[in-house]
DNA sequence: AAACAGTGCGCG
DNA sequence: AAAGCGCGCACTGTTT
């Protein structure tokens, strides 16, 4: 029987556990009065949106299909009203063939109230499960998160009551609502230490593609920019931050996890209309697509190849010279990494851990890399918390996000605080483990003195 | 009342 | 050959 870790990786959890536990005994400081606040005008808000709601022609059709059941919020009930009694076309299905009725597909019909109802939807989730879930927490002014080492598949952590590793920050609107609750303790900062790229870093150990680590040691290079030029057609110095930012997270990101071209054509085809693409001389994108023979997404089918000429068609094509011709090496590692686990019925990660019993191929790819980038911050959290004890700073550690450290810190431990960072989480983690053939790199977000946490910021 | 499956959505 | 990885939480609608 194998055993799911070596000697090291279980100190690692048993270390990691001790930390995490001091971490939750920290806590963070929450602003209540805010947080009170905030919950009153925001349910305040929804009940104005509601009586807006009300008036609309949609609520009696509602009503009428569904009598004394009839649920506002139910997302079942909205399929029915707007995709059987109203007739707009439903464009996708959920696994059990009832109506898809998330924000992406209620994208395509065309109604005020869709619009409507789709708002309150995010303003309950902010009040509902952030807002009041950090509320049923609080104690004394503090929030003790869990930090769970024994639940994720991958040798990952958790976080639960409240999860703290899921706050909003995408959304300004909403990340500020909430994040604004989320305070230092008087005359501190919180300061955030993220590792930049740390699983395109820990993936690049595994497979070693000499492309990708080039990718990483030269900062002249920028993969997420090169795929954008190749994904809409442009020459380097037409991409946009916006155009690279959708090719980072609707090309290059997926087909690392494992999706492919016509998922990925569909998506980034969509996200031209919603970021509101353009080359950087501002000539918009599909026009600038037009000029290059592309004016369609085409068909998306799992069973035909697309037509030429089309935009998925060109993916398609983008796809098969990423894995070809650009990164032939890491392909290599998948399906050699993929045949070991069939033969052997294991994978072991690069800390020491094993990965047992029936895994998918994109689990089995994804599995060591997303827990030996966790196991880096782990290492780094350990002996931060040792060296603020040993050197009786009053900086606390109180909370974790997979790769990045939440600090709240004095003013003036500001500077030695950053210093052991550096130290521990780049300098002498490259030095433990020699496996690490890529360098990693952290980056640094403060909040101001006795600013929220929605407030932080790189420095300069 | 409690448990369960299904769906949707927040984050890395 | 398959086709996006990992979590926690709230809610609906049904079953126990």
């Amino acid at each position: 029987m194998l055993l799911p870790y070596k000697p090291q990786a279980y100190q690692l959890l048993h270390d990691g556990a001790l930390t995490l536990a001091e971490i939750e005994g920290n806590g963070i400081q929450i602003d209540v009065e805010y947080l009170d606040k905030a919950i009153a005008d925001t349910n305040a808000k929804i009940a104005d949106l509601n009586k807006k709601l009300q008036k609309s022609e949609v609520v009696e059709k509602w009503k009428k299909a569904f009598g004394h059941k009839a649920n506002l919020n139910s997302n079942e009930q909205l399929g029915k009203v707007l995709f059987e009694v109203m007739g707009f076309e439903c464009p996708e299905r959920t696994d059990t063939g009832r109506y898809k009725t998330d924000e992406k597909t209620l994208a395509s019909v065309d109604h005020q109230f869709v619009k409507d109802w789709l708002e309150i939807k995010k303003l309950d989730k902010a009040v509902g499960t952030f807002l009041m879930g950090i509320r049923r927490e609080v104690f004394d002014g503090l929030l003790h998160p869990s930090f769970n080492l024994h639940l994720a598949e991958t040798f990952r952590s958790s976080s639960d009551s409240p999860n703290f590793q899921n706050l909003p920050v995408r959304n300004l609107e909403i990340m500020t609502l909430v994040r604004s609750a989320i305070i230092p303790r008087k005359g501190r900062r919180l300061i955030e230490i993220d590792y930049k790229g740390v699983e395109v870093a820990v993936a690049a150990c595994y497979h070693k593609d000499p492309t990708m680590i080039t990718y990483i040691k030269d900062k002249t290079k920028d993969m997420h920019r090169d795929m954008a030029a190749a994904c809409y057609k442009l020459k380097v110095d037409q991409v946009t931050k916006m155009a690279r930012y959708a090719a980072k997270n609707k090309f290059v990101f997926p087909q690392f996890y494992g999706s492919w071209y016509p998922d990925c054509a569909k998506s980034l085809w969509q996200g031209i209309d919603e970021l509101k693409l353009e080359t950087k001389n501002g000539v918009p994108m599909k026009q600038h697509l037009a000029s290059q023979g592309i004016t369609e997404l085409g068909e998306c089918s799992y069973k035909e190849k697309p037509a030429p000429g089309t935009f998925a068609h060109h993916i398609m094509m983008v796809e098969k010279h990423f894995w070809g011709k650009r990164f032939p090496v890491y392909a290599q590692w998948k399906r050699d990494h993929f045949e070991r686990y069939k033969t052997t019925g294991y994978i072991t990660t690069k800390t020491g851990f094993i990965c047992q019993g029936y895994m998918k191929r994109n689990e089995v790819i994804n599995y060591p890399v997303q827990g030996a980038a966790f196991h880096a911050l782990l290492w780094a959290l350990i002996r931060m918390q040792r060296a603020i004890k040993k050197y009786k700073m009053k900086s606390l550690l109180v909370g974790q996000i997979h790769d990045c450290v939440l600090g709240d810190v004095p003013e003036n431990e500001d500077a030695q605080f950053c210093e052991m960072a550096q130290d521990i989480m780049v300098d002498k983690l490259m030095k433990a483990w020699k496996w690490l053939i890529v360098p990693l790199e952290i980056e640094i977000e403060k909040t101001p003195v006795d600013g929220s946490w929605n407030l932080k910021a790189c420095e300069k």
